[in-house]
DNA sequence: ATGCAAATGCAAATCGTTTGCAACTGGAAA
DNA sequence: TTTCCAGTTGCAAACGATTTGCATTTGCAT
């Protein structure tokens, strides 16, 4: 089964019904995202996307970014002393926990600190509008 | 009582006894340090300090604030979307909640919160190291 | 007082990201 | 299928926050 393919197709139906122009850095770059199961930033999305289409500039990639995130197609991540790093929107919300060692990116969630954050907002008098929650470390040595 | 004045003595005496100059433009800064009650950028703790040393740099700011997070005494904090901001390290840990409209910060502490971090981390095999929570939100309307 | 490593101000460099602009291109309409 | 033009692109220059090189001062131990 092809769900790169199939992803890829979702992606330029979804835009184009808003009326979003399918155009070739935009599907270079759809199509990396199509396939990306990492946290790519920039630099590397620009690198993959050069294998694709060997004409592509970094402002386009900037500039796509900055629309699917507008569209809600990726979500846009600053992790500590980086550059922006970036993920498919799909899936259900979720948090991160960054490999020190390797930039690695490993997401979890917890409905416990979900509610816990609306009830510390609510007790200061405050509606979340979002947040940040994101752990740093390394893997535990075997001891 | 002068609190102020105290403070701004045993930041200097604490960091003397690190064997760090005292000059003229970090006796500023940290005098402005000892007497914020907000959460500074460098800009601002700029602005700040040339109403008290009219010969002080930005460069200087940026390096003092260096100096001071590597020996422990302020902590820098990068919100969202601006640039990094900085607090006296004094007192226990806390998290931020940092108000959308005004900017201002919130801290508070949970230890449920502090809790579930070690138990998440723990569950996937990481040590942490440090974390980053923040929450972003606007004052709750009256209704 | 003296000496010198450490600290300073300035300007230029850096990094990630955005923008102005002239040239190009989807894709709707003819 | 060609035409058309607003939307999109690549490039280079601009950007904001922060850092750095360097020649000049300045703490402060002697």
């Amino acid at each position: 089964m092809d769900n790169e393919a199939r992803k890829l197709r979702e992606y330029e139906q979804r835009l184009r019904d808003e009326g979003v122009r399918i155009t070739r850095p935009r599907r270079a770059i759809l199509q990396i995202l199509s396939q990306a199961a990492d946290h790519p930033d920039a630099m590397e999305l620009f690198r993959r996307a050069l294998a694709i289409d060997p004409t592509i500039s970094l402002s386009t990639v900037y500039r796509t970014m900055k629309l699917l995130e507008d569209k809600g197609e990726i979500q846009r991540h600053a992790f500590a002393g980086g550059p922006a790093r970036f993920e498919q929107a799909a899936g259900e919300h979720h948090d991160h926990l960054i490999d020190i060692d390797t930039g690695d990116v490993i997401e979890f969630h917890s409905e416990r600190i979900e509610q816990l954050q609306d009830e510390i907002a609510h007790r200061l008098g405050y509606d979340i509008v979002h947040h940040r929650f994101e752990l740093y470390g390394c893997r535990r040595k075997r001891k």
